[in-house]
DNA sequence: ATGAAAGCGCTAACAT
DNA sequence: ATGTTAGCGCTTTCAT
């Protein structure tokens, strides 16, 4: 590692520390002609400089960290939190912002990293995702006054976040459903201890009521977005005279069709299909899924620049956004 | 954010700032009496260092770095590296390190923050994987004496890494394909500019000549990873009169398969299909694919480890490990 | 416009 | 066994 510091550039460019960190931090006071010299100095030494000593000199360490408050096994089977991670660091990178994440693989570890998470002085701010709606991190961050967003939305009026407007979204598939003449709508949920999947199961719920259908609970399938929860969701509503199937994401909708497949039931003439997500598994289903698409990427890089926004300008009043989510027609959906 | 300091702790130990970090270092020359007391005022604190106070004051930061190498786009596609992130964590929770994660999205970002990366102070070494063959991450590393371990192998005798036995685990699958009586087996290959699509193709060629077949270059197809591009490579194999491939992973089999449901070809009967990695793709195929497991995770936790003793025992003799493949067969390859 | 000097929180000699 | 002190590399008053 090179032994570069402020100090060896000031000597080469023969002025004082103080003047190469004005430089560096693009100070104004420093003459052109100088700035020059300096700069140039930099540029031939390659120096940087050293993150720890500038945050311990009181300013940003230019590191986030990110939270994926999920099981990571569960977390990785779907593509979505790696979208959001792409997402991120395509944020991150331009901004010279370094991004730590933080992912548990059990509840225990998950408790005793909390705290280290929430001490740690090491980053300036944290985006957190996949917050379950107990998850106790989230009023931590609120407590301790550390710069956060949250991917997905919260009731507590502080919290800025970001999401998608899944009950908006699950509306439209369903209503896309029923337009298609089909009858019988089941829904396969998500985890329900995730806000999406909560207001993906609204949708669903408020779409049958604006049309005047009635619910019939037997038609909803707990799932908990896994492939292989969906898989066994639509076993047991195979049973059931279903001519339609919302699933609360993409790839438990391969894991829906996967299920149908076996049974022979066909895609979509006996039963239509509509996913959420639009990730690269609906491209991969037979035929094509026809699911709901919700800009993950973008809100990834959206959290930086909100984080870096409270974090510039404090988070008063909270930033809160809802992302639309898109409806992308392909085959299992059929035509009406 | 907290504002306590060694020197709270302290005051309210009633020591020395020295002794507090003794305690927290696990220094000997603490008496127990005091060591309790001190410890005591931490856990009621919920004091914790901060790592840049600490690297920078010559310790280490525990903090390490992952760099991707790949574009992010292609990246996560696959299962591949969620899966190795995975294991990755799983080591680094119980140690109390943090993980940052460099990601990049063009060449252009990737030549701007390499230098940043090695010049970073902040973490005490690195974990690279995807290294093309030609990166210049790896060399600039050891030029610059930063502790690191790879993914995949290398040819330059200082660098330490972990890697999977592609080069045997391509030969079973393709002993395997022979031992069943298949004829005319192809191969689809990964991106060749990766270390693991040339030993891949590597031990299909072997395999080969170990059976007294002659190699077909005719029925060696350039993949690069991605499903579309094996869906491809299958499509021209079509015409090609094969009964059997190989594909260098089973993101790409799925591909191989597609275009093999398209043709109306069946599997296995027609064509046998074996893939790479025993990834949760491999359970999705229809029929469920037949593939090399290798131990994503274990070589994830591994690195970790292996970083770390690099870092405590220096580098020498640079430590490379090979593990071992396992063939699992499932429905794509049939029954001899 | 520039330099000198203090100090961020910590560790590691060096004292005692 | 414990306290004192000198930095680590940087930013930031405060002088000049």
């Amino acid at each position: 590692m090179s032994r570069l510091t402020l100090e060896t550039i000031a000597e080469l460019a023969g002025v004082s520390r103080s003047t190469v960190s004005r430089v560096v931090n693009n100070h104004v006071s420093v003459r052109p002609e100088v700035r020059e010299r300096v700069l140039s100095v930099i540029e031939e030494t390659g120096y940087q400089p050293d993150p720890a000593a500038r945050r311990l000199a009181g300013q940003r360490a230019n590191i986030i960290g990110l939270v994926i408050a999920e099981p990571a096994q569960a977390l990785f089977a779907d593509p979505y939190f790696p979208r959001l991670i792409q997402g991120i660091t395509q944020a991150c990178n331009p901004l010279e912002l370094t991004l730590s994440l933080f992912l548990f693989h059990t509840k225990e570890e998950e408790a005793s990293l909390y705290p280290k998470i929430i001490r740690n002085n090491l980053f300036d701010g944290l985006i957190t995702a996949g917050n379950h709606v107990d998850d106790p991190l989230v009023p931590q961050l609120i407590e301790n006054d550390v710069p956060f967003v949250a991917i997905g939305r919260h009731e507590h009026p502080d919290v800025n976040f970001l999401d998608t407007d899944n009950v908006a979204g699950a509306h439209a598939a369903v209503t896309h459903l029923i337009r298609l003449g089909r009858q019988r709508i089941a829904h396969i949920t998500g985890h329900l201890n995730n806000r999406s999947a909560q207001d993906r199961q609204q949708g669903y719920l408020n779409a049958l009521r604006d049309r005047g259908r009635t619910v019939d609970p037997a038609l909803i399938e707990i799932g908990d977005y896994t492939e292989a929860s969906a898989y066994e969701a639509m076993h047991r509503l195979l049973t059931k005279g279903i001519d339609a199937v919302f699933v609360a994401s993409d790839s438990m909708a391969l894991g829906a069709m996967r299920a149908l497949r076996e049974a022979n039931v066909t895609v979509p003439d006996e039963v239509a299909v509509v996913g959420f997500d639009d990730l690269p598994p609906a491209l991969l289903a037979i035929p094509p899924l026809t699911t709901i698409r919700q800009p993950i990427r973008r809100i990834g890089a959206l959290a930086v620049e909100t984080l870096l926004d409270i974090m510039d300008n404090g988070s008063k009043p909270a930033r809160r956004v809802i992302l639309p989510t898109e409806l992308v027609v392909r085959e299992t959906s059929g035509v009406g």
